[in-house]
DNA sequence: TTTATCATGTAAATTGTTACATGATTTA
DNA sequence: TAAATCATGTAACAATTTACATGATAAA
């Protein structure tokens, strides 16, 4: 949150911010964004403003205050923030054993391998249209913007893995499959 | 929980296999696991015995019921559980520029190279290790160890392109501020 | 006139972390 | 005798999700 508000924003522009540029590695709620912009401002991370919107509620806007970007920096300053991630389908995977039917494994993969090239297609996608729109792209870029690539670099190499690893995964179980009823 | 609960295990070794096995995709700690038992035991999906232990106090052994059974295999056939990650340190890098000294950022990428390449040399050790006691390594696995083992090939192949990326990422920076330095 | 989008929030429940608290046994 | 490992748990707090609740405007 801290890093998106350098410029004002309402707790609505960062939620589509998180499900357009950050959704590969951060989500969260309008549910979670309304009261922490809240409590950030209460502690002086923060400061608002009201304004008009041009439908519904009024609109509120967020900015970091200079104790806000201190934070932020001390956050960077502190190192990468490792060892915390939870990934639901490869706890999963280890665990298929437990279907007792090979073919809902596979069915399983292959439901995971269609998320993923989705996803891939996705940032394939949005790196297009970058590259069409910045003269820049990608070794030329504003600083603004060459550390967001970074982060889509890491998703296409990312999700990338994951669907040659679905793949692989696939065929093993099939070949599995095979040499049992051969024997 | 339920999938490491086929066999009794008490709370603590739960925990060592979070450690041992799981750590790339999971984790969690004692004082998460031992409260979670009991509930799942109060819900009727583990059953309880109390034994000696041969140090320090009375050892607690679950296993999962039938229902606990049922219940991680309706788990597993819902599909890959997606779209719930959060990885803190590519969320760091999406706002690194606020460091404003890419000095600092090259440091923050080779920390986090280090880290990286740590894990892929314990992924490594594991799998050597796997190979040099089983001979069915990795085409001839039981079931039981079938499934594991896709996710030790995921584990490498994620942190091989993490590592990938660090080196990439550190090269383009120092691009960056020799390209600054000339102009 | 229905749906999508803009826009804000609260309430309840669940989940997870950090810190605290205890104590036995084995090994260095 | 000190440290490591085995082993269990509670308390306080923090974070997060799901569901609820409202209402305006614009486009199909």
């Amino acid at each position: 949150m801290l890093g998106m508000l350098r410029e004002p924003h309402s707790g609505y522009d960062i939620k589509k911010t998180f499900e357009k540029s950050l959704r590969s590695f951060w989500r969260a709620e309008l549910s979670q964004i309304y009261p922490l912009l809240q409590k950030m401002e209460d502690e002086g991370l923060l400061t608002s403003k009201a304004g008009a919107s041009e439908k519904g509620p009024t609109r509120r806007v967020y900015k970091r205050s200079a104790k806000g970007r201190e934070q932020l920096q001390s956050w960077l300053l502190e190192g990468p923030v490792v060892g915390t991630e939870r990934i639901g389908y490869l706890a999963q995977t280890y665990f298929l054993a437990n279907l007792k039917d090979d073919d809902k494994a596979i069915e399983f993969m292959q439901d995971l391998r269609t998320y993923l090239s989705d996803w891939l297609a996705s940032l394939e996608d949005a790196e297009d249209e970058w590259r069409a729109n910045d003269p820049g792209y990608p070794d030329k870029l504003s600083d603004e913007s060459f550390y967001p690539q970074l982060t889509l670099d890491m998703g296409l190499a990312k999700v990338r893995v994951g669907v040659e690893w679905c793949d692989r995964s696939i065929a093993r179980i099939r070949d599995r499959q095979a040499k049992r009823n051969n024997a």
